[in-house]
DNA sequence: ATATTCTGTGTATTTAATACACAAAAGCAA
DNA sequence: TTGCTTTTGTGTATTAAATACACAGAATAT
């Protein structure tokens, strides 16, 4: 009979492998008064509470990470149909004190104003934090996950120009740009940024001029969306 | 009392929340004969015998998945000590025939003759498969694991010149430009391929000619690596 | 020794990235 | 309504990067 490495064997997925929950966290960036923020919760009654937190929540038998993580922002803050990125795993053995959890994390692109947050559970706490000035004490990895799902955003900024539901509808080239700005963490030129972003040809120009600003700005919106 | 919403108790980490196995699935990439390959392996006896897989395996309790990744390589192969990065998490629910599993998989790259394959369980058929002619019957959803970790690959190659061990200690300038062809796929100019490696200035001329090839090409080494 | 194949190199051209300034439009204030 | 201030929209010159392209010399193979 042939013998079977019994390392070999273990590897193999069986009825009684080694198991453990899965999370998503999502790191939910929003743009509003000209800076990039994310949201971010905390129990205030109960175990690990007063640490601040990306929104997540366990996976279940009926669900992908990706449902979990739309099942999860919706549950914590009401907001619904986002586009989500997958970023990265996490599986550290110490990441959680109750059990051995392995997170799966994802990002999102949503403008605060269009989502009010509801407050859904009166144990936690949500709310938005700029980029440049989160709480001290994020828990668990969640720093770690947070820095990382930036990085991301950026690298899909600069590749494509993806900026998800960051801005209104329509827009002006100067909201477009402060966006950037704020996502790259860097000052970009007026003239030289426009120049790259109509050679994109992914904008058009509504027509109308946003009224309550100086020197009447064009209004933009992407191709191919309707009003 | 507060009334807590009994879905957002759900999503919280308990002892019993739902637990599923996690596996690791590597792509492992190798050069030879100037081609691009994928090592796949398939059991040839019992359950979804006769489908070639990606090397992989179940996670344990102790290990996180980087480790699962490196264990399951390593008994497959025999292959250690290669660096692996991390790609993308597989969730869908039918994923596989036993029981509710999530992958997360990586890459990592290699020189399949510095690794001969050490068949470590012989009801496992172990192989290497030339890139643009890979078998039919790839079963689960390796095909697509796959495809994720190509493009991966070469994004960091073209970001990074990232190329692991996929060619000897030293090489000559034709023998990286044959590779960077295998993983991007294209074709590129001999003279502006130099001229971009050259100014990166990541190789070192060891000042030793390769015998055997005709013009007598200068071997080189990454900088900083000692023989 | 002769033919063949592979090596190593430079320049011209096109394309992309950067730096930089000012007149006209709309709002704001008196 | 007038004058002041802020914001818009635009072009060109410069630099850096990407691309296209050819041939003499070195080592091998016969």
């Amino acid at each position: 009979m042939k013998r079977i490495n019994p390392d070999l064997e273990n590897i193999q997925v069986k009825q009684q492998s080694f198991e453990c929950s899965i999370t998503t966290d999502v790191a939910l960036f929003g743009f509003s008064d000209g800076v990039l923020k994310v949201l971010l919760t905390k129990r205030t009654v109960g175990f690990r509470k007063d640490y601040w937190l990306l929104p997540g929540g366990v996976m279940e038998d009926y669900e992908t990470v990706e449902a979990c993580a739309s099942k999860v922002l919706n549950y914590l803050t009401g907001i619904k149909n986002v586009h989500m990125e997958q970023v990265k795993s996490y599986s550290a053995l110490d990441r959680h004190d109750v059990k051995r959890v392995v997170t799966v994390s994802f990002y999102a692109l949503v403008q605060p104003q269009d989502h009010p947050i509801e407050q859904k559970i009166d144990v936690t706490e949500v709310k938005w934090f700029a980029l440049d000035n989160l709480p001290e004490n994020i828990g668990f990895d969640h720093r770690q996950i947070l820095e990382d799902a930036h990085k991301m955003v950026k690298l899909n900024l600069r590749q494509n120009m993806i900026f998800g539901e960051l801005l209104p509808e329509t827009f002006t080239l100067n909201e477009l740009q402060t966006l950037y700005e704020a996502i790259l963490e860097e000052e970009l030129d007026k003239r030289n940024f426009r120049k790259k972003i109509s050679q994109l040809e992914l904008l058009e120009n509504t027509g109308i001029v946003k009224k309550g600003v100086k020197g009447g700005p064009w209004l933009y919106r992407k191709s191919g969306t309707t009003i």
